[in-house]
DNA sequence: CGCTAACTTGATAAGCTTCAAGTTCCGTGG
DNA sequence: CCACGGAACTTGAAGCTTATCAAGTTAGCG
């Protein structure tokens, strides 16, 4: 990871070496960026960015709707490839959720790599769709930690306890965002949870996972797993 | 489109020449096959199937949740190609909705064709995505009813009035898992379009659109049209 | 030391689901 | 030929869940 400031630093202020860079891409194929928290990668309805490559960081794509609405339609971790469109413009914006570091990538010399990533933004896409459609709001909670688990965990400890730990890189808007719920539904089942013994935070974005069992199961049917989406 | 029997009389019989047919796939790269109505094509888990097109017809891809709970992720009209997966197995389900015709695509000899329906499906999961998450129930039935205007609708008549009509291969409950709704509420709601003026039917399955203009305005935001996806 | 942004929590209300009939349209069998 | 039965659809009433509205809290930052 890059070396980020203590977890509650994160939030929105703008050291040094990222205020200077442009929001908007450079030259095509600048081999590597770095993202300030909050800025937009690539825009939706734009002339089409080029595939690019998540070094390190936390990046969501989204959709919106008469500028009110927003949809996020896949929370994007470290190694993951986006930027992947139809025509000459994108579908979707793509923005940092943290200091993010990105490269830029042949599709002639990684046709294989970029190919795999189309299909496995597909097989996530139709995961949320059944999560967004058809799972009560415990189970998109739950689902979407267990993903983030996945995608941003490391070993860590709840005092001399084993724990799954990641930062959180989404507010709780985000997560409404991508859940399709309220600001106010995420933070009440998410202390729902705390209060069960299933997760724990103290920092708000700092997010342990004390049952991945339980957390497993509330997430709910489906695959095998309950994230949104492993292979 | 093949020889269909009038539409009331589409439901659910089955002609002989379609009795014989076996439900799943027999040798790989049979050229073409004819599927009955409610027929599994293949099925999420199961060993990946080869890809296909849509020669004539309506298929929906599924994915269910614990048996009870199904959501339709894609309604795929005639031309389109699906089966695209990642891994060893299918993510998802593909079934009939009416009398279909596939045929076996060779992913060597269409590459350009492959990739490009591998990145439609995809433009398509997201708006879909963004219309589970952050539509109205009314934004969703327009959308939904535009998106299958364009896919299935042909010019008709409603009395002397030009209007476009197509054939609904989804039943109500269809709908709703495409949607994220109930039966019940997908019914109020074609239901009141057609009180309002905007569409017609009088048979459940056989919809002409009065107001396309409305329609489209009530299906909302997002992109410059208000289906599920366009180009 | 106050300001702002994010988060939490409570009360109210709206919208959808659930439950329950009832209707229509076909196909079947008496 | 008509009665019966099933499947899809429609419609109404009640109940729940979540959105909305409204404070209130916490933590950085100027």
């Amino acid at each position: 990871m890059l070396d980020l400031p203590a977890a509650s630093l994160v939030a929105r202020g703008l050291p040094p070496e990222f205020q200077a860079q442009p929001p908007i891409a450079r030259p095509p194929f600048s081999p590597r960026r770095l993202i300030a928290p909050g800025a937009l990668i690539y825009t939706e309805g734009a002339e089409r960015s080029s595939i690019l490559r998540l070094k390190d960081g936390c990046v969501v794509l989204t959709q919106s709707l008469d500028g009110k609405r927003r949809q996020i339609l896949d929370v994007i971790g470290p190694g993951r490839l986006f930027g992947l469109a139809h025509g000459k413009t994108n579908h979707c914006s793509a923005e940092a959720c943290t200091y993010s570091e990105i490269e830029a990538v042949d599709p002639q010399r990684e046709r294989l790599n970029v190919e795999d990533a189309l299909l496995h933004s597909l097989k996530r896409a139709q995961k949320h769709a059944t999560l967004l459609g058809r799972k009560t709001t415990m189970e998109k909670i739950a689902a979407a930690i267990a993903d983030l688990a996945l995608q941003f965990g490391r070993p860590g400890f709840v005092g001399s306890r084993r724990a799954e730990t990641f930062h959180l890189y989404l507010t709780r808007s985000d997560l409404g965002d991508w859940l399709g719920l309220t600001i106010e539904t995420v933070s009440r089942y998410l202390n729902q949870l705390k209060r069960g013994g299933i997760i724990d935070f103290s920092d708000p974005q700092i997010v342990s996972i004390l049952d991945a069992d339980k957390l497993a199961a509330l997430a709910g049917g489906g695959a095998v797993d309950g994230t949104l989406c492993i292979a």
